[in-house]
RNA sequence: GCCGAGGUGGCGAAAUGGUAGACGCACUAGCUUUAGGAGCUAGCGGGAGCAAUCCCGUGUGGGUUCAAGUCCCACCCUCGGCACCA
């Protein structure tokens, strides 16, 4: 028995025109602007996840509640559509990625329309046309110009199977995400950029962000910037060196051994065939899953001198000291070390304790020219190649004579050509190098034969730099006009997921600060986001993640069929904080719907009715008006929404009626959040064109003082009464009205009032002993 | 181990140092001949009591304060991220 019909009502409003005006946001307009950005989805076959929902309702209802406080707001969407579900989909079916992700995001399109997400379309951009990636690619040639990219030996993950090279992420517990067989490791040249020489400038940015503090230090923390020393220990009998990455020289007296990564160069030269079984085994292994809690290692036929005492130690390789970090090298100090304890009690290396002297011993290694000090960081440079079809082809030409030279920007892009089969090569090359008229091509120096780079971009390319085309989407001269970009930058509130605080953010942080040395973004702005938000994730009813082969997965779609937009909305905002971790629950969502019924009768029955109103009433509705706002501001959804409610079962205990201009300030409050229902009432309380332009209500204080307040007595610091009281009432009047309260007076009774302690208005405290 | 966020009824949760549990769910009782996730009224942290009322309650133990869920110290537990990082 409802008393309005979602459907009927979605259907009238949902492709209002007005609001599609409202919507845009503004070049250079002379409001203040505000640019609100939620992370673009990749589009999945499974259509929008109700996880997407959530994240963009609460995006939206803030866009939305910025847009009635009057600013010009830049709230776009677009398509992170390079990925390799649409790749394997490709290979499995022979679609053309292209053709199944034009046909996934029209659909992921019209979700986002029905839950009335107020994005400015005129903005939407997609990462896979030309016209976008043309400048991705654009980027990369600087970077290479710069000479923040090259070619160079890696090791990477590799399936036997599928004969495909494997970034880290597609890497699951050793296994091929694909295939699932055992993955090994392989040496292949690879693009890799240099995130590491802008290490500092990444965590000294972030001084001039927001970020919420677990986001600053998500990205403090991958950095990892250590100080140290580099000291060199020469080999017994041989011209060379070992260097070793230490944070405490002061403990050089303490070093029994050293040890160096299976990676490192000295291992293959100074190995037995111990050694190299060990190296050999090691790398059939992914270094990320090593479960053993065990330490192992092999000594080297050499030893090393101690350029401190001359003594002399064996050299380990073990597989505890990764090449990654500092030299690939360690001095192993037993004595204060735990890791290194357990690895001597491993190989039965016998160790006493020594005292480390007061002083540090770094001036005495540095004079003595046995090393130096060093910063070393945990982030590691960027490899930038994938061997896949679906993603930006790499703007490179390999030249016999010139090597790596980049294509002139004025050929840009480099489109992706259409090939027959996904599969990838026999060599583990993208499906690109098949395309023979396509690889051979022209040296751009010297106009001899050359052959295209067949790599594709990662994932990240598209995304570290899209909020920037929001700016300016179609411009075909530049990532996007300087001026645009001055006006709507920096982003002002950026909203996505825990799991994008690190990578994401960190790589689309450095491409912009690259940028920003390039003058190709505005001088003003040294950070592109101001604040960054994380939004919460939605289990299961179960209390477990949402998945396919669980079976528990909740579709927006289904639900907002079933009970209406503004329900799944108000319900979503309602079930907890937007940074919460929260299980789905539809019987709670039901009490919304409830709600929204009850609001919608009462607004309905009192409209019109101008005669006969209660102060009661305006003083509720002018209370909900200013908290709300509040808590708008705040992303307190949840409490804007049981506000609203406490509200609506006030006014229902009203006899008399309610005001038109407080009801439709009621209106305006839930605009946000029920957008069609509110357009809607408005239109019944004989509102004019669309209720998301109004301005948002501002409470009159005359109207929230209420004639009594009820204040708390409290003795001895414990509730004893509670008393009525006026506002303006005096301490003496409070107090005399206190100690005529019965049951306070009982309390007071038992001693002598020694202190009285009156906060106007909040509380009395009476100090008896 | 490190970093971060938390620990409040049966459940989801509220609470600028000032009446803990707003709001919702579930539940209980009653009303309404009640068309399909109904509506209305009342109750709903634990204990004692016929009742008025009293005592105890925000992970544990200390502390600051007239007053602590909130501030400080130590500890325990849960979740998220990163980890043999030298």
């Amino acid at each position: 028995m409802a008393s309005y019909d979602f459907r009927e009502i979605e259907k009238k409003w949902m492709d209002n025109p007005e609001d599609r005006d409202i919507n845009r946001g503004v070049d250079f307009d002379k409001r203040e602007k505000k640019y609100v950005l939620v992370e673009f989805p990749y589009p999945s076959g499974e259509g929008l996840h109700v996880g997407h929902a959530f994240s963009m309702t609460g995006s939206d209802v803030y866009a939305r509640y910025l847009r009635m406080k009057g600013f010009n707001v830049l709230f776009p969407m677009g398509w992170d559509a390079f990925g390799l579900p649409a790749e394997n989909y490709a290979i499995k079916t022979g679609i053309q990625p292209q053709v199944t992700t034009d046909r996934i995001t029209k659909l992921f399109k019209e979700q986002m329309k029905r839950m009335a997400f107020s994005f400015d379309w005129d903005r939407e951009i997609n990462t896979t046309l030309p016209e976008y990636y043309k400048w991705t690619q654009w980027i990369f040639i600087k970077l290479f110009e710069k000479g923040l990219a090259h070619k160079e030996e890696m090791p990477i993950n590799w399936c036997p199977k599928d004969k495909i090279g494997l970034a880290n992420e597609e890497v699951i517990d050793g296994k091929c995400e694909r295939c699932g067989a055992e993955t090994e490791k392989r040496t292949i040249s690879q693009w890799v950029v240099k995130i590491t020489d802008y290490a500092d400038r990444l965590i000294d940015g972030l001084k001039n962000t927001d970020f919420i503090e677990k986001v600053k230090a998500a990205q403090v923390n991958w950095i990892d910037r250590k100080e140290g020393m580099e000291i060199e220990f020469l080999i017994g009998g041989s011209e060379e060196k070992i260097r070793v990455f230490t944070t405490r020289p002061d403990t050089l007296t303490g070093v029994e051994f050293l040890v160096i990564s299976p990676d490192h160069k000295l291992a293959e030269k100074f190995g037995n065939d111990e050694v190299k079984r060990y190296v050999e085994k090691y790398k059939q292994r992914d270094i990320k899953n090593r479960e053993e809690k065990q330490k192992t290692g092999v000594k080297l036929t050499v030893r090393a001198i101690n350029p401190l005492n001359g003594k002399e130690v064996p050299i380990f390789v073990a597989d505890y000291v990764s090449m990654d970090f500092g030299t690939g090298a360690i001095m192993g100090v037993p004595s204060h070390d735990e890791r290194d304890k357990d690895f001597a009690k491993e190989m039965g290396i016998s160790f006493e304790a020594v005292t480390i002297p007061e002083i540090g011993m770094w001036g005495e290694v540095v004079n003595k020219g046995w090393g130096k000090k060093k910063v070393s960081y945990h982030l590691r440079d960027w490899i930038f190649s994938r061997q896949h079809y679906w993603g930006e082809p790499i703007p490179m030409v390999w030249c016999k004579k010139d090597g790596w030279v980049s294509v002139p920007e004025n050929e840009l892009p480099i489109v992706l050509p259409k090939v027959e089969k996904y599969q990838p090569t026999d060599t583990g090359e993208s499906p690109l190098a098949n395309i023979k008229e396509w690889v051979d091509t022209k040296c751009p120096k010297c106009g001899g034969e050359a052959k295209r780079e067949t790599d594709t971009m990662p994932n990240w390319a598209g995304s570290d730099w899209y909020f920037l085309r929001y700016c300016d989407p179609k411009n075909s001269s530049a990532l996007a006009d300087m001026e645009k970009m001055k006006y709507w930058l920096p982003v002002d509130m950026y909203i996505g997921g825990d799991e994008h605080n690190t990578l994401h953010l960190l790589y689309s942080r450095f491409i912009y600060q690259f940028l920003f040395d390039l003058g190709v973004v505005p001088k003003e702005h040294p950070e592109p986001y101001k604040k960054r938000l994380s939004h919460g994730v939605i289990l299961a009813p179960d209390g477990k993640r949402m998945s396919k082969s669980k079976g528990n997965v909740i579709a927006p779609e289904e639900m907002t069929s079933k009970y209406g937009t503004d329900v799944v909305r108000m319900y979503m905002s309602f079930m907890g904080p937007f940074d919460a971790t929260m299980a789905w629950n539809e019987r709670s969502l039901i009490g919304v719907s409830r709600f929204l019924e009850r609001f919608y009768k009462l607004v309905t029955e009192h409209a019109g009715k101008n005669s006969g109103q209660e102060m009661e009433g305006k003083r509720l509705i002018n209370k909900l008006v200013k908290s709300a706002g509040e808590d708008l501001e705040e992303f307190k959804f949840n409490t804007v929404v049981a506000k609203l409610m406490e509200t609506t079962n006030g006014l229902a205990k009203i006899t008399g009626s309610i005001e038109n201009e407080d009801l439709r300030a009621m209106v305006k409050v839930i605009a946000p959040l029920a957008p069609f229902v509110a357009q809607e009432l408005w239109v019944v309380l004989g509102g004019h064109g669309s209720v998301h332009s109004q301005a948002f209500p501002v409470a009159e204080e005359k109207f929230l003082v209420s004639e009594f307040l009820s204040l708390a007595v409290q003795v001895n610091g414990k509730v004893r009464g509670v008393i009525e009281i006026k506002p303006e009432a005096t301490e003496e009047e409070v107090i005399e009205k206190a100690k005529r309260e019965e049951k306070i007076a009982k309390f007071l009774a038992e001693g002598e009032i020694k202190k009285v302690i009156y906060i106007k208005g909040k509380a009395l405290n009476f100090v008896v002993g």
